[in-house]
DNA sequence: TAGATTGTTAATCGATTAACAATC
DNA sequence: TAGATTGTTAATCGATTAACAATC
């Protein structure tokens, strides 16, 4: 796999084609023309086929895309055939959200275990998992492939937290604190900074209001 | 405010200054040139002086920025020192962990409802917010101010709630569904695609693993 | 004043859109 | 075959970076 780079720009519409021919195929419809996909995304036609052709002639001239063969491809692209074991670490509220989070699952991310610091939530059932002890993280890790740590713990722990998995290999972080993470080991940091959504929100708000 | 367009690419960059310029503030840093923070944060001085003055000369030639002023500017950029007031849709895992964000507060985003049809949590306490059954909303946003609603309902839920929402003049939608609202109604919507973010991270690992 | 650093213009780079030959 | 639609190259647009005169 020796294929030029991807932007970033490409990859991340890709779980939004995802969605939409997931949608298609629920309604369905067999096949969809660059065109059609336009007009019902919003995006151009140009940019779909441009995107889809980073990854290979997946169209055929005259006819379209195939919907579940499209579906199926880009499905393997982001790697939703194979699975992702994570872990949860912080099952505070925005840690249990995730944890009953059906549709990772679908999507290849499987959670194998939730650890937090607080004796009264230690022990607990949420789903089909026990919340462990944040102590044993070092031992589950050594003993379970882990590849994704969610961490979802409060601001002051999250630097501590995300070092002490990146030292035991853990090689994807999702983080969910409102920091961005400095780690001087070789590890891929997603961030779900959701004040900083709200505040784009915020600002396109005031933006309307005033022009208006 | 005749102000020419600002792209988004900038404003998604703000609550990034914000929060760098917070924590410069907090380690008792008066001042700082865009040389000194393009290196903390990983971006270039230039675009840092050019996003900046997107919106005024916040800096002084020779000294820098003054770190105080300029997070005040970029919060009144952002609206923090507005308050926004809003509502949680769906008081399931998601709409408590949100509830429980002391953050939002913060930069004026204040909860004033919490809303659920579930019989089991209807009437619970969260935080100071007792939850409403969700048959009250139309009364409760025609006699509060309401300027944005939290969407935590189920994936199938989500777009008649967002509807029902947007016709009774609620003007932004924080969406943490899976899909593309909408809505034909004068709104503004940002979207909190969990899912897609953690199947970008999928797709940087897989490419990592490939590659190496 | 000399040094530092901004604000701003110009140059570059990358991403999006348009156009069209290839082909189903 | 004729019509449709892709894959792909070329043109445009916008965002980032470089450069430097202005000025504190």
């Amino acid at each position: 796999m020796a294929s030029k780079k991807i932007s970033m720009a490409v990859i991340k519409r890709l779980p939004r084609y995802h969605r939409y021919l997931n949608y298609l195929l629920e309604l369905g419809i067999k096949r969809v023309s660059s065109k059609e996909l336009s007009s019902r995304m919003g995006i151009t036609a140009s940019q779909i086929r441009q995107d889809l052709n980073c990854f290979g002639g997946f169209g055929q001239q005259g006819y379209g895309y195939n919907v579940e063969s499209l579906y199926n491809e880009i499905g393997n692209i982001l790697g939703i055939n194979k699975t992702f074991y994570c872990i949860i670490i912080g099952a505070g509220n925005m840690g249990q959200a995730l944890s009953n989070y059906g549709n990772f699952i679908k999507r290849g991310f499987e959670v194998i275990g939730i650890f937090d610091v607080n004796p009264e939530v230690v022990g607990k059932k949420l789903k089909n998992l026990e919340v462990m002890n944040l102590d044993s993280l070092e031992e589950f890790i050594l003993h379970n492939r882990v590849d994704i740590a969610m961490l979802c713990v409060p601001y002051r722990e999250t630097a501590t937290v995300a070092d002490r998995v990146a030292r035991l290999g853990v090689k994807g972080l999702w983080n969910f604190s409102p920091m961005d993470l400095k780690i001087p080991y070789d590890v891929i940091v997603e961030n779900v900074h959701l004040s900083d959504s709200l505040m784009v929100l915020g600002y396109k708000l005031n933006d309307k209001f005033e022009r208006e």
